[in-house]
DNA sequence: TCCTTCCATACCCGCAGGGTATCGCTGCGT
DNA sequence: ACGCAGCGATACCCTGCGGGTATGGAAGGA
């Protein structure tokens, strides 16, 4: 009774994509009688139509809706089954973390340290990656990341909180709010803000950036200003200031990583993040 | 090449449980040979060795422990998917809450009343189960639950936060604890405390409820106390009393949905139910 | 009304998936 | 040391399902 195959799902979806049979079996190289018959199946097997076929075009029902967020899911955690799994089963293991540049809160040379020094440590490959890099951990093309909540959708994913930082403004030198000692969100009305590949859709639409360097840059050009948490100081230019903005919520950096997760390496690694993060918090306050 | 079929998984998953080809076949319902050659195709297909025969019984790899996992996490998506897709095809579109009796903060009333007023609204089935309960909606059998935060596990769910409250320890009148007007958890060392079905495997082992009614009954009759929100006061029987644990994280009532969900019936439910929390919260304090 | 468009039906074929029989290895008991 | 029992792999067969081609039939547009 357990019929569902995950070739119906892949056909599924591309119909429910297309709302058309003939341009789906295309995309799917194949023909279009066999993909009509497997889609009848399917219904048979639910019990339920998925599609309500008009001469001139499909249109999905409820059920089709639902079942094509649902196929998606199903389809992307097979392939994060067969990646991980292959990744799993390599002849020299290692552990991918992913990463933004200047995103990690100064943590991370201190976190790579205690984990090499753990036994059976393995090493760590880094992945720079801007914008949904929690993409990269439902993939399974990854073993854990360093995200900030609330920022990332955690959803799904186990977390290990490392800081907790207030948010700055980053400006240039010139702005006009470059003199004050803070600021309030409400200052920023009207203010080009960035915008992340794929995020923040909200606000004011500045141009999209791809790196920190990239960011700072056009901040000095005085195309945009930018909310960054406060570890951001250590790596600002000489052309730009940070002032507290106080009506920010903090943002606190986490390692995150699939939910499920049975890895010792990774154990060992998210143990040697939360040791380093409590030295941290210990000593900074 | 992405070949993957659920199938196989099961296959897989029967095998792995089983560290036994033939035993798993007879699990399967089939003979051993093309079970051999299933798993075989799969490790070709993954280019990955799953299992480590030996002539007397079979051992996962790291991979396989890998695949193992990553395949219920697939099936189990497989089989939500086609649950809520049958669900959502029914002729007489229905809302299902699961909920556990005595443990709505009293707030269910009056959610029930005010989705009912909203446009469009279905019939609610209201499903009683102890223990869980997100277990429900992680299968696709329920569209929302009644869950405590942070005693639930939320992962993979949407939530709506409907009211926080301190604990109460309810006990017999006649508890050596009784008469005192606050305790904290250290007091209740060595206390047999109930045991949920399947959850809170630590600390003293209790006999195992399975519901409200139950429970006070067992306090009652002196063979445990427990901790409960505290809202629970306006529930107590006449022998039963309850004092604040001052230490006891506060516990939180959460309407939870599964991510990602697009029922316009449960967007106004959780918005009938957003709105009658924020009324209690705005009125109580 | 005719033609186009699009999905369903009818029919055919090859192979993948499942069955039976058997082999080969290995560990254990005597 | 030998033999037996247990288990997985191999060899081989066959059926059914997934895919193909040809065509029907309903519905909308000119």
């Amino acid at each position: 009774m357990e019929g569902l195959e995950l070739r119906e799902l892949v056909y599924f979806t591309a119909v429910a994509e297309e709302l058309h049979f003939g341009r789906a079996a295309a995309r799917l190289g194949m023909t279009q009688p066999p993909l009509s018959r497997a889609i009848q199946q399917l219904e048979r097997r639910l019990g339920v139509t998925l599609l309500e076929r008009g001469s001139r075009r499909a249109a999905l029902t409820e059920a089709g809706a639902v079942l094509l967020r649902e196929s998606r899911t199903v389809l992307d955690a097979a392939s994060a089954a067969a990646r991980r799994t292959r990744r799993a089963g390599r002849a020299d293991p290692r552990l991918v973390l992913v990463i933004k540049p200047g995103g990690d809160g100064g943590l991370l040379p201190a976190i790579l340290d205690a984990y090499q020094a753990e036994p059976g440590a393995l090493p760590v490959d880094l992945v720079c990656s801007f914008g949904e890099r929690e993409i990269l951990l439902r993939e399974g093309r990854a073993d854990a990341a360093l995200l900030h909540r609330p920022r990332h959708d955690l959803g799904g994913l186990d977390t290990q909180d490392l800081l907790t930082e207030t948010q700055l403004l980053v400006m240039p030198r010139s702005h006009r709010l470059a003199g004050r000692t803070r600021v309030c969100l409400n200052d920023l009305a009207g203010e080009p803000l960035p915008r992340w590949p794929g995020a923040y859709e909200g606000g004011s639409h500045g141009p999209e950036v791809h790196d920190l360097g990239q960011l700072l840059h056009l901040i000095a050009l005085r195309r945009m200003v930018a909310v960054l948490p406060s570890s951001i100081r250590g790596q600002l230019r000489d052309d730009l200031v940070a002032v507290p903005v106080d009506d920010a919520e903090p943002t606190t950096l986490v390692l995150a990583w699939p939910e499920h997760a049975t890895s010792p390496a990774l154990a060992a690694f998210v143990r040697a993040a939360a040791a380093v993060a409590g030295k941290a918090t210990g000593h900074g306050g």
